[in-house]
DNA sequence: TTCGTCATGTAATGGGTTACATGATTAC
DNA sequence: GTAATCATGTAACCCATTACATGACGAA
């Protein structure tokens, strides 16, 4: 059954919520989704359509002899009912996996469609590990500093700068999520 | 024979030259030199070691009976003749291999290894390519501006950001090798 | 007519992880 | 005595890539 990665999932069934699609503007909306870093390759998509097909969670809509005039025909792609439903599951979900490198920035793709109870732990979440990461290499680093050369300094100091800049970024998204939380009554409904 | 990685290779190679070193010992510092992210396990580091063995790259002085006086006999790793040759070719490579975002972390670190010449162009390559990305981003981004919602956009605008802030650090750091570079005459010695 | 883009797919391969197995030593 | 860390390794699996195969359409 193979589940195909979770973050490729998740775009196809947040890109196909919106619209249905056909397999190769499907991969260019991932692409710009996911950034040239990390942007996936049709072995990897066409492989995963067809599994999720297979498992239920997407139909085809062939859209062959009718109205394409020319063209190959396109095999377009929707969510079933079951879909929709992974698609909810999925956003509803907060933990731990979704502050990964891979999936958060997936996670906040579509945080239009999330929760904002949600939206606010994601974002804690990615920036409370940032902060263990960047913790975990200043510790390193001190006990090290003296023998490093200039370029390996340079680098560890630059990587550093970067995981405090994506939480000053954080910080600001938390405040702007707080100040929307608040405004109304806020009764915890915690799933 | 299987090339296992070039990083990892390079990345073990790199440490090696310093120093002889133990799995579990060259491991940290694999992980020290990579980061947090793309921190490799045992599971590819050891593998990885007995091919560069079988190899011819590294030889094994087995750290045994000798002087250990409990633990475990720890396998210590050294370079050899090739190994270091090896080490030499892959640092003289400044094509476009070497601004991947997997290995220029890796050439960065073992830049005071590196001809100078070679760290010009490395710097070089990984700016043009950075700014490559840059543009792709900037003009699929056009097109689609107005349709994306308020957290699409400030993902993208973000990423945009981490991408000048990583291309003005190249330029600093080519300007001082610039610096040092032209100090001296400077006869072209391209390959 | 040839090139670029649209469009779908498969097979081989690659590079890595996780989980497991084993066992000694050190610090509490 | 028991937990953490040191230390080495294997097997099963995962996800993605590359290269290949195929073909139609539009524009230069």
């Amino acid at each position: 059954m193979a589940r195909r990665s979770g973050v490729l999932e998740l775009a196809v069934l947040g890109l196909l919520h919106e619209s249905p699609l056909h397999g190769y503007e499907l991969r260019k909306r991932v692409n710009a989704l996911l950034g040239p870093l990390r942007a996936i390759s049709y072995g990897s998509l066409y492989p995963c359509l067809k599994e999720m097909v297979a498992g239920g969670l997407l139909a085809t809509d062939d859209e062959a002899s009718e109205s394409a005039v020319g063209r190959r025909s396109r095999i377009v792609y929707k969510l079933t009912a079951e879909g929709k439903e992974r698609l909810q599951d999925q956003l509803a979900e907060g933990g731990p996996s979704a502050w990964d490198d891979d999936s958060f920035g997936v996670r906040f793709a579509f945080f239009a469609q999330t929760d904002a109870e949600v939206r606010l732990k994601i974002l804690e979440g990615r920036r409370s590990r940032l902060e263990e990461r960047r913790e975990k290499v200043t510790s390193a680093f001190g006990r090290t500093r003296e023998k490093l050369d200039r370029y390996t300094l340079e680098l560890q100091q630059h990587g550093l700068e970067s995981v405090d800049r994506e939480v000053r970024w954080l910080n600001e998204l938390i405040a702007t999520e707080r100040g929307s939380v608040s405004a109304r009554p806020r009764r915890v409904t915690t799933k």
